[in-house]
RNA sequence: GGAGGGCUAGCCCUAACUGGUAAGGCAGUGGACUUGAAAUCCACCGGGGCGCAAGCCCCUUGGGGGUUCGAAUCCCUCGCCCUCCGCCA
């Protein structure tokens, strides 16, 4: 969430941040001022009358204790008491909506990023790599994987339902070898920690990482016959990796900490019916190596220009072509200060189509999940700030790798890259 | 699932009468002292409101509610952790 205080000290500088990031952020901040204004009223109120309280009820302790009457002074101190639980139940429910209202607001976008409405505004930073010239038709790794028998999106859906996808033989070994390759290079390589994680959240960590409430239909959750007791499947490893320093203040030496996390990502992916319905690209389930670094203010922006090159390298050890690309304003997501996506060259599609997204959401997740840390030099502590990386979308990937190295029969050659994690296997067949 | 124990600052430890208004140690950071270090001393090391400032005030004992002039303390409720029993990969 943002910062109240920014909001109401300079709130026509958020408004004008906030107009490309649609959400009517203009009628939000405009309510959020007068909510906060009020609040601000009442609180005086009641921590004057409580001030008055506490000297009372001193003088009160120490008359009786003299064996005083002070019976006058309780009654009138009771006449306080019932104003201030009044006051009181009018702060809480003022915090309560201020707490809704900020929610509701996404992050303020860092001055570099290309201001836009939608991704026709996103900006080209980089391509590595030519993508190939095929002596054929290139076909798409659906067609490819349902020819060898190795992707089997039939079966899949009789025992669940659309959108999910069973790996037969040695593409579940290459699902596993990717895996295995990503988390090597980031632990061996690029300096982050491995962590394993629970699949499951409580809401406190959805609301702090700024899941909810503004993707609900996009979470799948537990039944509970208590809803407090609800638990949401990660959507992305981000959510509990994110989360678990929340409440924590860290000493600023700590920092960067760099973490990484392979695990499933369950989506509903309510409102994408008729998008990529075909294949494995968009799926309610999708294994994923994530990167979450969690940074000082002053560390955050180089933090993720790093990480987005420890996601494209992967990608060039695999020799797959690939452009990076700067996200507008219009495109990123809330949470997100600055983001770039990493596009993978699709043969099957003649398309750069995401594979990773590296987001700065600055201190937008720490805030939300009171994520601080201690300056070196004593002093105040600080909101850290977060980050959230693909390192990568391992699904993807295996579509990248079969639609790049698929050959004029059909077959698909496996990289070299990942001939040590392939147990001798160098080429995709027909499964007999 | 059953029984019991617990939750106080910074991922540590520890207080507070039959309810009287909460906190000491340690660690950390900066400074003083020192040739350097240790030891010692001082300050800071939760959140918020008002104020130009100095400062004043409020809140913070797992969360929420109740009783009371006043709650860490009494009552209700929820959560989490630990131990034992049962079951179990």
């Amino acid at each position: 969430m943002l910062d109240l205080r920014l909001i109401r000290e300079q709130p026509e500088v958020v408004e004008r941040a906030l107009a490309t990031r649609g959400g009517g952020a203009r009628a939000l901040i405009g309510r959020l001022l007068a909510v906060d204004a009020e609040r601000r009223r009442v609180l005086r109120e009641a921590e004057d009358l409580k001030a008055q309280r506490n000297r009372a009820s001193e003088a009160i302790g120490q008359a009786k204790r003299r064996g005083d009457d002070a019976s006058a002074e309780v009654a009138r101190m009771r006449e306080v008491g019932d104003r201030i639980k009044v006051l009181d139940a009018e702060l809480k429910s003022g915090d309560e909506e201020i707490d809704r209202l900020l929610l509701q607001l996404p992050n303020l976008p860092h001055p570099s990023v290309p201001v836009g409405e939608s991704a026709a505004e996103n900006v080209e930073v980089r391509r590595w790599g030519t993508p190939r010239a095929f002596a054929f038709p290139a076909r798409t790794h659906d067609e490819l994987g349902e020819a060898l028998g190795l992707l089997d999106f039939e079966r899949a859906t009789k025992i669940a339902k659309s959108r999910f996808t069973v790996l037969w033989a040695e593409a579940a070994r290459l699902e596993r070898a990717l895996t295995q390759f990503m988390l090597d290079l980031h632990t061996r390589e690029h300096g982050y920690t491995e962590l394993w994680v629970p699949h499951f959240v409580n809401g406190q960590t959805m609301v702090g990482t700024g899941q909810l409430p503004k993707f609900e239909e996009q979470l799948f959750k537990t039944v509970e016959p208590d809803d407090n007791r609800t638990l949401y499947l990660i959507p992305t490893a981000e959510v509990p990796v994110t989360a678990l320093h929340g409440g924590e203040i860290l000493a600023e030496s700590s920092l960067p900490r760099r973490y990484v996390a392979f695990t499933p990502c369950y989506r509903r992916e309510a409102g994408t019916y008729g998008q990529d319905t075909k294949g494995m690209i968009r799926q309610h389930q999708f294994d994923k190596v994530e990167l979450v670094k969690v940074t000082t203010p002053a560390q955050s922006y180089d933090e993720l220009e790093s990480m987005v090159q420890n996601a494209e390298e992967v990608l060039r050890r695999l020799e797959i072509p690939y452009r990076v690309v700067a996200l507008s304003t219009g495109d990123m997501s809330p949470n997100s200060a600055k983001t770039y996506d990493i596009e993978v060259w699709l043969p099957g599609q003649a398309k750069y189509r995401e594979i990773s997204s590296c987001s700065n959401c600055e201190a937008f997740q720490a805030r939300g999940l009171d994520l601080r840390f201690r300056p070196a030099g004593g002093g105040k502590t600080d909101f850290c700030h977060t980050l959230n990386g693909s390192g990568l979308a391992v699904g993807r990937t295996l579509i990248a790798v079969l639609e790049n190295y698929q050959e004029a029969d059909g077959t698909v050659t496996i990289p070299k890259a990942l001939h040590p994690y392939m147990n001798g296997v160098e080429r995709l067949t027909a499964r007999c």
